[in-house]
DNA sequence: CACGTAAATGGACCATAGTCCGGTAATTAC
DNA sequence: GTAATTACCGGACTATGGTCCATTTACGTG
């Protein structure tokens, strides 16, 4: 049904040019927005004034980024690429080379320490229509790798399951009502963490 | 400064007595909701459409219950007291009575039942700015009984802190994904409730 | 280079949550 | 019973996210 090109190769990008135009205008949207957020702070800004501040129309911003979680994902997308970078390919014990459980509380440190720096970009990026952030792929490579951890570890029970506990633990949304509400030091939240990591994931 | 009436009593109602009419219009209200609810889902309900169905402005809808998530808990809330009402005075396992692990495991299992029943209204309830069902009564007293039974059952790490994970393995937002995008069994989340609290909490 | 096509644009437009306030009706004091 | 008070009412109004489409602009082609 799907018209492939049957040229040689298939086709891995769905765009095979962006217009010069438009990335200029996608570049300097999220300039503009950046500008705004530092100024004033991710909730307090509107999808109209990023538009008159980029000198863009509305259309434009919706075009490029779909919604107001778009762009602020698209905003943390630096930051975001780096971190996956890390667990991916980057050095132990976050990255491959330590052991799995080792390399899990490792993930959850960086990730605390991810809200602690763009705590409220994340709050407004995830906050969308209900469980649209579980449907999302970064929640998917998130909890992929999570999974990937448990089982290398030799965990027993359904590592799905245990993945989406483990990360509800890393939301945002909670993590920031435990430092601000709650008053609890990045510290205790650490050591919360490995000491969750290591109750329920078995040493290897 | 507050004028306490120096009567005999203090009073327990902050209305000493909600006009005739009030309670009326609330009463048609709750019950307009309910109807459009249930013939058109929690997400498709929208406020004017509330109002136009139970015959009265807009204003009166948001004086009565603040916002869109106010009235949502407002629909759930006989079954909220319900809740709340069997984990503090109901009969073992789920009130007192039964060991602490025991009373958890059985918490979270008819907490997974109520998200089976209610989960498009509890999500819809849940869903609003950033962090507040969090600050919300009902998510403190989950969040005091949680804590209740880990201290009780012995448990020896920061009980505010895992209560924080155990509800969050709860959230009716991840449940509602886990059964519908994940294909996960209801028996299949007790099973994985039920060996998670058995993993980190000590048998009494 | 001229031209046709497909993509990008912008701002008018819509839907919906939430606010405000002049008018009104229920309660209370006498 | 009547007047004064107080709480309530309703709908016009605002703010904001998101859609639509006629128009404009860049790009590949002959």
């Amino acid at each position: 049904m799907e018209g492939d090109g049957a040229r040689g190769l298939p086709m891995l990008e769905p765009v095979r040019h962006e217009r010069a135009d438009a990335a200029r205008n996608r570049a300097t949207i999220l300039i503009a927005a950046e500008g705004l957020v530092a100024e004033q702070g991710a909730q307090n800004v509107t999808m109209d004034r990023v538009a008159r501040a980029a000198g863009v129309g509305k259309g434009t911003l919706f075009r490029h980024f779909g919604d107001r979680c778009g762009l602020m994902r698209a905003l943390l997308d630096e930051r975001e690429r780096a971190f996956q970078e890390g667990f991916i390919r980057g050095s132990a014990p976050f990255g491959p080379g330590a052991p799995a459980r080792t390399r899990l509380i490792a993930f959850g440190e960086r990730m605390l320490e991810h809200v602690e720096i763009q705590g409220d970009l994340l709050a407004a990026a995830e906050n969308g229509e209900p469980g649209a952030r579980l449907r999302h792929s970064v929640y998917a490579a998130y909890r992929a790798h999570v999974v990937l951890l448990l089982e290398e570890s030799g965990y027993g029970g359904e590592a799905g399951y245990l993945a989406d506990v483990l990360l509800g633990a890393l939301l945002s949304e909670l993590v920031l009502f435990q430092r601000r509400e709650l008053g609890m030091s990045q510290a205790q939240l650490r050591r919360n963490w490995g000491e969750l990591v290591r109750a329920l994931v078995p040493e290897d």
